[in-house]
DNA sequence: GAATTTTGTCTAAAATTTAGACACACTGTC
DNA sequence: GACAGTGTGTCTAAATTTTAGACAAAATTC
């Protein structure tokens, strides 16, 4: 399990190393949110702790939802728990309107800090896997809109090779499966 | 547009009605969530305006958020955005995961609780075409794998039959477009 | 290494597909 | 209403494909 945690505050971001050293395999913890591209390109993190309140001008946590948003661009996007010392209740809806997967005020409780980062990544996990099979509806159905235009013959050969596939290239089973005689399975992969 | 509205001060109730009778063609009101499931089996509602604090005995939400995920569990489940007196940023956070589209806090201002009820309908909109793609996927990958065990005949068959449809019953064209001369079409046909 | 299965090939019969032709029904146009 | 154009249902005879069955060689399974 990989955690990156972004604070600008030092003291925050070593007392968290600490706390999560245990029950997590690799902490990366940087003040500068301009590093969080990369990392995620590079390494494949779990989850982000992700200040909202980076220079003191801003406090609105504008800042911190424009690399919230940054993050969860993705569709391979970590898991992010959103951390902030000024709990306005307006920040943490767009916040989870956003993707954010949990948020947190400072100060936090240790226990549920831990268990938080462990459902958020779960959490994630399973929305990863949404993500993942809309893709596959687009693809299915897009080999479902091909096929509709295909020859008989096409549709014959493709299925064919499918069967044959899934037999281990066996083709006098495949050509049980298929119902056809062994021999017109030879003929019409000669012709093929 | 229909709004369903669940508090159980009347005095908001009847505020609410008011306010949204010209932006919403059909506006149900009621202070008893109890009557939730059955106006949501019968009529198509768009969005459900939900109070968090029903008992007084109760303030921590607890109620709204059973409410919630009561309306939340069907997968064409409307918009929900949920209103609370008392703007707990934990409680905010569990209905948004719950699938809120969005919170609002009394006291509210009329324009921007229109603009947040248009946004959640739109915002419920698109998880509902994600929930149909996910369910197509989860439909088409069955077929896929039914195909798999079709006979060579079978899936001919299958495939003429989409493509007749495709061709709206004309067979020449069907034939044309399947490669295959007009009466082998006819005889196929004969056969199943 | 023996037994079983698969492969590649052949034959001749059975079945299917094909092009071409014909009458008929239906459609929209003039 | 006549007309051209298209789709349907049916037929024939030739071309093609599929089939069962057989056989030896190769590969596999135990």
């Amino acid at each position: 399990m990989k955690i990156l945690i972004i604070d600008d505050n030092p003291a925050v971001r070593s007392t968290l190393n600490l706390i999560l050293a245990d029950e997590f395999d690799d902490i990366t913890a940087s003040g500068d949110p301009r590093i969080i591209p990369a990392l995620l390109r590079n390494g494949d993190i779990d989850c982000v702790i992700l200040d909202m309140n980076f220079n003191s001008n801003k406090l609105d946590g504008s800042d911190g939802l424009f690399w919230l948003e940054r993050i969860k661009e993705s569709p391979n996007a970590p898991a992010v728990v959103v951390i902030t010392a000024f709990g306005e209740i307006g920040l943490a809806v767009e916040a989870m309107k956003l993707g954010a997967e949990d948020f947190v005020t400072k100060p936090w409780n240790n226990d549920e800090l831990i268990e938080k980062l462990h459902k958020a990544i779960d959490r994630n996990k399973k929305t990863r896997i949404e993500n993942k099979a809309i893709n596959k509806a687009v693809a299915l159905e897009q080999r479902e809109h091909d096929r509709q235009k295909m020859t008989l013959d096409e549709v014959k050969m493709q299925h064919i090779k499918e069967v044959i596939t899934q037999c281990d290239g066996n083709l006098s089973a495949a050509a049980e499966r298929l119902n056809i005689n062994r021999q017109t399975l030879y003929n019409l992969l000669k012709k093929s």
